[in-house]
RNA sequence: GGCGCGGUAGCUCAGUUGGUUAGAGCGAACGACUCAUAAUCGUUAGGUCGGGAGUUCAAAUCUCCCCCACGCCA
């Protein structure tokens, strides 16, 4: 038994995720953490949402509430979702909280008493009609280049020109359209990432078998241009941590918070506290901390391409930075993104299904099992209707479903709902044989966090019970011999137990009605033979509703122009 | 413009350090079966591995050039 982290990259606040989200972290994260709790290790899986930052503050104004509540509302809306998906964290919860403001003070203080902070005087723009700083994207103007006229603060769209936002001709602010804006001149702190390239890179180096995709994003950002780059951790914002030095003032400071780069990844340890301050857990720095226990501890992350910068060099420089004994991660999994129908997911433009939306037109599990066995890996990969369609019939209704109901219905009418008696002969230890094997490689797979290839062997080990059914015809044995047809029946139930412990970390509820279904435990089949033998003669189970509906060509149409834009 | 991940059967994708007739699933055609959600099982068809040049006894796999798509950055 082993000890595991695994964190899931943490969703930004400001809306209900969509499919391409999910699949890109929280989803595998729950397939991984489910898998090793069934195995028998020892798991805290946290998530938590991302709160601070200008679009909260905006998305907030726009619903027309203080930025506080909209959060807390908003994260109680992502949690009930999560929990519909099925997703198991230990613990869900908030860079906003207490917990995160002390942590991220206290990293803050001592990076800055280790001489790893600096102050840069810089210039911004400021909206009096906003009263607030704008970024430079919330800034727009004709482009002095070309004569664009939506020409944003940090680039023109058109002619792709790199701007400052003092560059434009008759700027303005997109979140008001004021144009009494004025630059002024601010005090920022940023942390010297630039002299802890090598450190950082030096760790990297050391950190065996991580996907391409990680370790190419990571290396480009350190060796590109100039390499590592300082970066500022402060805004001039009221929603966010306050800046301080620990827990003292921060002189010039003043009315200013971290930003949230800074705040969101310190959360994945703040949670952990979180989770021990409501009473779900104890003792969170054994987790955290290599000096008080977490050395043994694997900590992995998952997360999309996107987040790969922060969580390979901006986080990692700030745990190394402080030159405190804080568990470093030990595997990033990333995700390539996953597109809708041709293009992109959009959140601004309600292109594709959201999370939301999704449950409400479909179980989690059937989601759960097309984005997993499609988990966007190796490349970008695609959503149609279409096959989305003719894959869950195929997979979760012809294949395992129907195996469920082929062999508990003939039981039923045949014999009772009881399992038969009968002993295994050469067909069926030929079974046993083959499946030892594909357990061992589905089980491999999943170690490897290979979540694809995880799929297509859990797939695999469902047709084996239908060709084995198929080859052995207990519908036909049962005339000349019944009690080998009887065994026939008998291992199929068992297979029908047997199924619904190895797939649980795929569909967690369809799993728990099958092995509702058999009356039986979950154990992990350590060893298939054994495995297959636990359901005996004279045990009763019930023969369960049909595990899935397909979908029919009318939803699939309907749900195809229901999601192709404009959400609301 | 620079960089990055890709470009393999109609579709979605596997193909470790170059080595026997390039694989899987779906879809298609045909056949078997009839317990089951008209489900299942089997067989077959389908690819000059984006294009070109090169290295090698041998390249989807290495090198160079080009094309395409996506993404990131300046």
């Amino acid at each position: 038994m082993a000890r595991h982290l695994i964190t899931s990259a943490i969703p930004y606040i400001n809306g209900i995720k969509h499919l391409g989200n999910l699949v890109g972290s929280q989803l595998p994260a729950d397939l991984y953490a489910r898998y090793l709790r069934q195995r028998g290790h020892e798991v805290l899986f946290l998530c938590a949402t991302d709160e601070h930052g200008t679009p909260a503050e905006l998305a907030a104004a726009k619903a027309g509430k203080p930025v506080a509540e909209y959060c807390a509302e908003m994260h109680d809306v992502q949690a009930e979702i999560a929990d519909g998906f099925g997703l198991s964290f230990d613990h869900f919860g908030r860079s906003s909280s207490p917990q995160n403001h002390a942590l991220t003070q206290a990293f803050a203080g001592r990076l800055n008493a280790l001489d790893l902070i600096r102050e840069v005087t810089e210039e911004q723009v400021y909206s009096h009609t906003d009263g607030r700083f704008l970024p430079d994207r919330y800034i727009e103007g004709t482009c002095p280049n070309c004569g664009f006229e939506s020409a944003r603060g940090d680039q023109c769209d058109n002619c792709t020109k790199q701007l400052d936002p003092t560059d434009l001709i008759a700027p303005h602010s997109t979140i008001s359209g004021a144009t009494d804006l004025e630059v002024r001149e601010t005090k920022h702190l940023y942390l010297r990432q630039s002299v802890m390239k090598d450190q950082i890179e030096e760790w990297i180096d050391t950190r065996q078998g991580w996907p391409i995709l990680t370790t190419s994003i990571a290396k480009k950002w350190l060796t590109d241009g100039d390499g590592l780059q300082d970066r500022g951790i402060t805004r001039d914002l009221d929603w966010g941590i306050p800046v301080k030095n620990g827990d003292q003032d921060w002189p010039g400071m003043e009315g200013k918070v971290f930003y949230v780069w800074f705040d969101a990844p310190i959360e994945y340890i703040a949670c952990a506290q979180e989770w021990q301050d409501v009473g779900k857990g104890a003792d969170w720095e054994r987790w955290w901390r290599t000096d008080k226990g977490a050395d043994d501890v694997t900590y992995t992350q998952f997360m999309g391409k996107d987040n790969v910068p922060f969580h390979t060099l901006s986080f990692p420089a700030t745990i190394l930075g402080s030159q405190q004994p804080w568990k470093l991660v030990d595997y990033i999994k990333s995700f390539n993104y996953l597109n809708y129908d041709g293009g992109q997911f959009s959140t601004s433009r309600g292109r594709g299904v959201f999370m939301d939306q999704a449950l409400e037109i479909l179980p989690a599990d059937v989601w759960r099992w097309w984005l997993l066995s499609h988990a966007p890996e190796s490349s970008d990969a695609e959503f149609t209707w279409q096959a989305f369609q003719t894959d869950v019939n195929k997979d979760l209704a012809d294949v395992l479903g129907n195996f469920v109901s082929r062999i508990t219905k003939f039981c039923r009418s045949k014999f009772s709902e009881a399992v038969p008696d009968g002993s295994y002969g050469p067909a069926e230890k030929a079974l046993i044989a083959d499946l030892t094997g594909k357990v061992a490689q589905y089980q491999a797979h999943m170690d490897a966090i290979e979540v694809r290839k995880s799929a297509a062997a859990l797939r695999a080990i469902w047709v084996a019970g239908n060709e084995y059914l198929q080859a052995e015809a207990p519908w036909s044995t049962i005339k000349e011999d019944p009690e080998k047809a009887a065994a026939q029946v008998r291992l199929g139930l068992n297979l029908i137990r047997l199924y619904g412990i190895l797939s649980a970390p795929f569909i967690p509820t369809m799993s728990r009605t099958m092995l509702d279904a058999m009356q039986t435990d979950d154990a992990w089949p350590d060893d298939v033979a054994t495995a297959l033998e636990t359901l005996k003669p004279g045990d009763a189970f019930t023969v369960p509703d049909n595990l899935f509906s397909k979908i029919n060509d009318d939803q699939r149409e309907d749900w195809a122009g229901r999601f192709a834009g404009t959400r609301d």
